[in-house]
DNA sequence: GATGAATGAGTGTTCATTCAT
DNA sequence: CATGAATGAACACTCATTCAT
């Protein structure tokens, strides 16, 4: 009966997995339709025949590239843990030994995967939680690492006195929220770019964390 | 068949309605036990029958309270939406008339409402989007217009030269986030009841908006 | 493509439940219809469908009385072996002490039993091992105590002297197989009628226990 | 996805072709998983994946040998019902003109056909029957002038007023049953090997047949 | 001979919903 | 108000089989 198109939560860009790992052909091919669908419509409201349809391939030949609709997910939710890790990691070891400016690396690199890959961030914290808990372990790890890269750059710039901040755990949440919440919003303009908005993430961040940044331009 | 319990994404606390404008009786049963359900597996993940099984009825049963699914999920959004722009409209109306005062209310209330209603706080914002347009519509308007409230309070400050602050748009999306995300990690606690929470993200709202606070206190 | 009707172990004969247990309705024609297909074809080479379509029911309608398809055979085997050990016990009890008259008695019902409920008979012994262990088990437990009665039966007749057999456990095997194979190529008839079958099997019983029997008469 | 074994009918014993006809190589390995497979979980039950999986093959690979899975049934049957056959005519060969010695030498083939084949006992007498007509047909004829050997030997002994019978029919059957229903209870050992198998099964079929047989020993 | 990718039909089962009682 | 029985569509997934390589 219903001919209207079910209701969706991003907007449908082109998904974009973050990594090259995954060689071009079919599999690939099934992550990015995937990654379209669940973010716009959630696991459970994506089924494995609107996959299989988005591929123009019948549900049957899916089952010759992954054991079942949730390994699909856990391939997403994977690949983006490992892109988050590894991007943080990487901004890390590129930014000196400052806190300040580990700390600017951080929050760059965290909204810019967040801004330039907006479904998986969306599929990566909004249903990691339908996988049974063999699937989800690996992410779930990877995920504490990543926090804990940015708790241990605010307790060391706290350490040193160039962070003042009342309570460090709730600064770290704020800070690690920033990110999260972009694609729900967030729309790449010429008005304001994913560069913008990772220098405006970063001057927020500091200003949490006591630091007097540059005189604010005017909006 | 399943034995395992489904996987959750939010610890199972008891669901609270935040208003008292739901008599008591089956229908705010079937409210309270959806609000449950619809946080802890999401809209689709949970059917009619877990629902009847909760609340140890025949799935029949409910249609005589409400006419679809859909609608049990509606009136959620719509009470979510309401108590939360109640809320906001509430503190803003003691605040007085300093927007620093007026921005310590908004804030307050904001985390408040998600930190005493976390199920309630996901289910408005992580399952609205599955509602067809005529039944998320109320709840679009009233959303709206919590985040003009933020945004006016925001622009008076700047204009009376008490905000400084790089950008107004990106600056309230990361004070709106900060209640957002709450109920993903948050639970209250001696250490850290919700009335200390609340005057963390105060602290931390302004800070951002550029008003120098109190001098911080360790940890 | 296939036009041809599938291929079917047994004649289509009405099946006929052994027991008065189950009511009338829904879920006693689900077991009827159920016992034919699964007597016929296999359990399977009988799908839900099929067994849907033989009842002008929609296959979801068969779910509000059995959990599922595995349950209704296991309710199946659950009642063949039932009538079938109630049947021994009872055609025990009024049998005297008379090991010839007690085997009389068990080779009688034990041939009427399998005689006059072939695909019963069919359905426990082939389909059986299709059940997980947990469902099969009631079953087996009461097949054991049905062997036993016979065992017991051969052992005192032996102990008395009034049978004489080289090797008990394989006659035992040889007295029950003659009921088992009957439904693969026994149909009542007027030359041959339940009865006379019965009185056959109790002869060659009892010349397998070495008891001289009336003389034969001719064919 | 399923961790625990399918349940079996049969002990997972090696399966054995009984025929050297079938030359070593791929095929002969398909035909000895595909008998050990069907016998334990029957035909339906066991599928072209399992069974490629057992040989460590792509299920592809095997229509390079075999057009269809219905097709490796046919050739296991017919094998199964050539082998029993040639047992029978063989055993009969070598056995004289007395209808005494005829029938203990096709008791005795039966027997240890049927012991040491179970697997092939066992698909051919369960599976048969969802082979379509015209890959049924070569089998069921040779099992009529099986049948019809035992039928021969028996009334020539009922005419030679060496067997005194009360309905050959009936008779005949149990003989033949004897052998069916083994491979679902025996189990070669030292206190039962098939050598004592088969004496004891001749002996109960001369008893039945009325032919007064050596003094039983105990036990 | 064997493979990997695909197909089309079909599997058992669950879904939200209806309706007579 | 609530139930039990039913529906029709959809679900994730498996089936035997094909075919280009």
């Amino acid at each position: 009966m219903s001919v209207t198109p079910p209701p969706s939560r991003l907007r449908s860009l082109k998904a974009v997995l973050p990594s090259s790992a995954v060689p071009d052909g079919t599999r690939r091919r099934i992550l990015e339709a995937a990654l379209q669908l669940f973010a716009s419509r959630g696991f459970h409201g994506a089924s494995i025949r609107d996959l299989a349809t988005a591929l123009e391939l019948r549900p049957s030949a899916l089952y010759a590239h992954f054991p079942s609709k949730e390994h699909v997910l856990a391939e997403l939710v994977r690949m983006g843990h490992e892109a988050h890790h590894e991007g943080l990691r990487t901004a890390l070891l590129g930014a000196g030994s400052e806190p300040i400016e580990q700390l600017r690396a951080l929050v760059r690199a965290h909204t810019l995967l967040h801004a330039n890959h907006p479904q998986l961030a969306v599929v990566v914290n909004e249903e990691i939680h339908v996988l049974p808990p063999e699937l989800a372990a690996p992410s779930l790890a990877l995920r504490e690492q990543s926090a804990a890269l940015l708790h241990a750059v605010i307790e060391r710039g706290r350490a040193q006195g160039v962070f003042s901040v009342p309570h460090a755990g709730v600064t770290a949440a704020a800070i690690s929220t920033l990110g999260l919440r972009l694609p729900y919003w967030y729309e790449p303009s010429a008005a304001l770019d994913v560069d913008m908005l990772a220098d405006l993430h970063v001057e927020l961040s500091l200003r949490m964390l006591g630091v007097q940044g540059p005189p604010a331009p005017v909006s």
